[in-house]
DNA sequence: TAGAAGGATTTGT
DNA sequence: ACAAATCCTTCTA
């Protein structure tokens, strides 16, 4: 695909976002001009960085940077309550990865005086950049677990199809069936918010503001690359999805036990130095792997199998003192 | 009943 | 060719 298909769709795209030189910049601004978080609250909103973990605050944050405008946040927030906000009184305490909430509470902070603005300048820039860097870690995660492109704009219909199935997944939003089936990511991305909800009026805004953010990342990480950014910082290691060659699913395992703060709840080290690890929801790595591997009937039993294999080949076996669902790589990294 | 172990065969790259 | 997927039987906690 040319720049130039991309420049022509992406116009209203990068309208929005305004000419900023970074993406720190860019949060600036929007935030700045948002009512949604103003500078006051910056300690307050690290705080609940610090208590609750910061995905969801990263959505609520990125949301608003990629949104017009307060109003049309508002939509985001309230336009699904049925998949979203019952999410926050049922699982308060769920961990970030099973369910980044985009949190209306949080966008609804109010304005208050102006005491020692450049603290809180800094203060926000912190926090910017670390919200910035959850983000772009996590789509670099999805992109290494579904072996898709982080650019929505280079997806085939295979791709797309993943990417619902796992948006769909992490966000516990409703099974949209086949109405985005046939579409590459070029037709997802030319879509309106308006065209989404006619496809699936219950999830059809939330997907179309996640994909916004995809867009977002892909858009940013063009501009930083170029301009040399230490924000992309976690996008340049090579990874097992650009290599070429199909994953292993040791390497897999070992992605996940990479990112506890995503997949603790689901795999997780017992004894990090001897590589002995647990997987906690058998089912839930499973449909993991399968998503990774477009494999959609694989199970545990299969996926076990495979790791069996692995004995012979001295690359897991089972520690010492062998326990249910606990494996150990031979050579620990 | 879920998981562990491993044989046999098929599939996809 | 190779890794993994699939299907299977038998055993165990």
């Amino acid at each position: 695909m040319s720049n130039c298909d991309r420049s022509l769709a992406e116009d209203s795209y990068f309208s929005r976002m305004a000419s900023t030189d970074n993406s720190l910049t860019l949060l600036d601004h929007s935030v700045g001009s948002s009512s949604g978080w103003d500078l006051d609250n910056t300690k307050e909103n690290i705080n609940i960085v610090e208590r609750s973990g910061v995905s969801s605050l990263y959505l609520s944050c990125f949301d608003m940077l990629l949104t017009q405008d307060a109003l049309s946040l508002d939509k985001v927030s309230e336009a699904s309550p049925a998949s979203v906000a019952p999410l926050t009184l049922l699982e308060p305490r769920e961990e970030p990865e099973q369910c980044p909430i985009i949190d209306s509470q949080e966008q609804g902070l109010s304005p208050s005086c102006e005491i020692d603005e450049q603290e809180d300048d800094r203060s926000l820039e912190q926090v910017q950049s670390m919200v910035v860097g959850e983000v772009l870690k996590d789509i670099e995660t999805a992109c290494k677990l579904l072996n898709i492109t982080p650019d929505p704009f280079e997806w085939n219909t295979s791709h797309v199809q993943k990417w619902l199935l796992w948006t769909e997944h992490l966000y516990r939003l409703p099974h949209v069936g086949k109405v985005f089936q046939e579409l590459s990511g070029k037709d997802l991305c030319d879509m309106s918010e308006e065209e989404f909800q006619q496809r699936s009026p219950h999830s059809g805004d939330t997907l179309h503001a996640h994909l916004d953010i995809w867009k977002s990342a892909a858009w940013m990480k063009e501009r930083c690359t170029v301009a040399d950014t230490k924000v992309t910082a976690g996008w340049s290691e090579a990874d097992s999805s650009s290599s070429g060659q199909p994953i292993h699913l040791w390497q897999f395992l070992k992605e996940l036990l990479l990112k506890p703060h995503n997949y603790g709840r689901c795999i997780r080290w017992l004894n990090k130095e001897k590589g002995i690890f647990k997987i906690e929801d058998s089912a839930h790595v499973a449909r993991l792997w399968g998503l990774r591997k477009n494999r959609p009937a694989m199970n545990y039993d299969k996926l076990s199998r495979s790791i069996r294999q692995y004995y012979k080949k001295g690359i897991i076996r089972k520690p010492d003192v062998s326990q249910r669902l606990v494996y150990q790589f031979v050579r620990p990294v």
